[in-house]
RNA sequence: GGCCCAUUCGUCUAACGGUUAGGACGCGGCCCUCUCAAGGCCGAAAUACGAGUUCGAUUCUCGUAUGGGCUACCA
């Protein structure tokens, strides 16, 4: 049972597309809210455009929820099971004289736009359904004439008091008496969110700043409904980084985009909570519990934020950077699609290569690194690396690895210092080109490491393969 | 066009009338170093503009500019 003391808050996404991120961070503030008051977060799917909602997208949008952790207390309802209450609402309405039937078509409606905007005028519904006495009204939809129902809007302007913007004064001209039921007989948005609202006893409204025009037709039907107003919170816009509302133009504005992206839940969680509000300090990494015990609305900024990419990919290395090493193995084996070494050599190579990486794609490839002989050489690094004597220098050094007793970081490395100093040489001109014979490229962990690593035999097969490649050792 | 909202470094933000305007990302430099990172230290970088109110404005008010949203029988 609903406990009148404990807030209730909801997301409504509509599944007209995927997730967005703009979406995700309201259901984020949502959650947050809900859980630092003990209220109740409840899911409310606005399927009522029948023919712009696809199933499969409610689908992806509750899948996308998950993965973030975003999880919910109540529902998912959808409206489009819920036709009975609202038109149970619309007749009340009807019957109360608090809305009307409106008979224009479409066409008539449009028309008069037109005109207005021709004339340089704003339009406005011309409000004649008002004026239709209540029995020729019913007369007149029960012979079966087409018509929506209006909600009367109030004369006197409207006031939302928004918990984040402060008192806002819409003036009444500026409202029109607005369709609540299409001629077809389906309930449109503004009523629906109210009749729901109302229904599932909803007290605080978070949601975009998209919406705060609209709060005032939302005032007046909560009114309208004799139903409790709640209290409102309008959030910043996302925006991309030419600051306008963050769009699949922008490159990737859905959460499963950086799920494929590599971007770990609890880093796109941890970044979406901080797009409009701060915690206060100069804190930037906070854990969900942190978030949950101080989020307040009062810290949440008014202003629009934009979505900066390159914060989220730090935030993410983070994150990786915290990560227990076997959790991080069993996030990026996925990812390894080349093979991955034996778990131990995986878990040793995970500390090797984690302040490297920032996604755990990332880290899939440095495992496979290991499990598979590099196929080519980055020609740069041949370029740079290769002299003509260094074939002679890399045989000197097979053979002298060839026969040492043990095979450790330090005696790995002692053995190519001493190579190199007989050789006559610094060690980089050993070294470079031998990370490049074991990983193909010329970047990339200690090499010494790398070597233990990958073990005797593989470091040896993977030098003379090398050797194969490059200029025949010029003979002395 | 009308109505509404917003405006601190390039970006995310802190500073609830008095601060050398703080932190973070990114950027530059130095240190560390076999490379690349990570890490440490240092640096450049902001109160959109104009009027008020006030002893004093980033902070309060009003205008301007810019950006955004809404203005459907879409959500």
């Amino acid at each position: 049972m609903q406990d009148p003391t404990r807030p209730r808050v909801r997301f409504a996404p509509s599944p007209t597309g995927s997730l967005h991120v703009g979406g995700a961070r309201t259901a984020l503030y949502n959650l947050l809210f809900a859980r630092h008051t003990g209220g109740t977060f409840v899911l409310r799917i606005e399927d009522t455009d029948v023919e712009r909602s696809r199933e499969e997208l409610t689908a992806q949008i509750l899948s996308a929820m998950e993965w973030l952790g975003l999880e919910y207390d109540e529902g998912p309802f959808y409206q489009s099971q819920r036709e009975d209450l609202y038109r149970a609402a619309a007749e009340r309405l009807l019957h109360e004289g608090k809305a009307y039937r409106a008979f224009e078509t479409p066409e008539e409606l449009d028309a008069e736009r037109k005109k207005a905007e021709a004339a340089g005028k704003a339009y406005r519904y011309s409000g004649a359904g008002r004026a239709i006495p209540p029995d020729e009204s019913e007369r007149r939809a029960h012979a079966g004439e087409r018509h929506v129902v209006r909600l009367r809007m109030p004369d006197e302007p409207l006031v939302v008091d928004d918990l984040i913007r402060g008192r806002v004064e819409f003036p009444a001209e500026a409202l029109d008496d607005f369709v609540l039921v299409r001629s077809g007989g389906h309930p449109l948005y503004h009523f629906c969110v109210c009749v729901d609202d109302t229904d599932m006893g909803i007290t605080h409204v978070i949601r975009g700043d998209d919406h705060l025009a609209n709060t005032p037709k939302h005032v007046a039907l909560f009114r309208a409904l004799g139903a409790p107003i709640p209290k409102f919170a309008h959030l910043g816009m996302i925006l991309g980084t030419d600051r306008k509302k963050l769009s699949k133009r922008h490159g990737a504005a859905a959460v499963e985009e950086w799920r494929d992206e590599g971007i770990l839940p609890e880093a796109l969680f941890n970044f979406l909570a901080l797009l409009g509000w701060a915690p206060g300090g100069d804190r930037e990494i906070l854990s969900r519990e942190e978030m949950e015990r101080e989020f307040t609305l009062d810290k949440v900024g008014a202003s629009p934020s934009v979505f900066d990419p390159e914060k989220l990919l730090w935030m993410n290395s983070q994150y990786i950077a915290r990560m227990p090493a076997d959790e991080l193995l069993r996030r990026s084996l996925p990812y390894a699609v080349s093979g991955a070494p034996e778990e131990p050599v995986a878990l040793r190579a995970i500390e090797l290569h984690r302040p490297r990486v920032r996604t755990p794609i990332e880290m899939g490839r440095a495992l496979s690194s290991y499990a598979h002989d590099p196929s080519d050489y980055e020609p740069e690094g041949i370029k740079k690396h290769v002299k003509p004597e260094t074939g002679r220098h890399l045989a000197t050094l097979a053979n002298r690895l060839e026969v040492l007793p043990e095979w450790t970081t330090a005696s790995t490395e002692a053995a190519l210092r001493e190579t190199a100093e007989a050789e006559g040489v610094s060690a980089g001109k050993l070294i470079h080109p031998v990370r490049l014979a074991l990983t193909g490229v010329t970047v990339g962990a200690p090499l010494f490491d790398v070597v233990e690593l990958l073990g005797k035999e593989t470091s040896l097969r993977r030098l003379r393969k090398f050797l194969e490649t490059i200029p025949a050792p010029t003979s002395v």
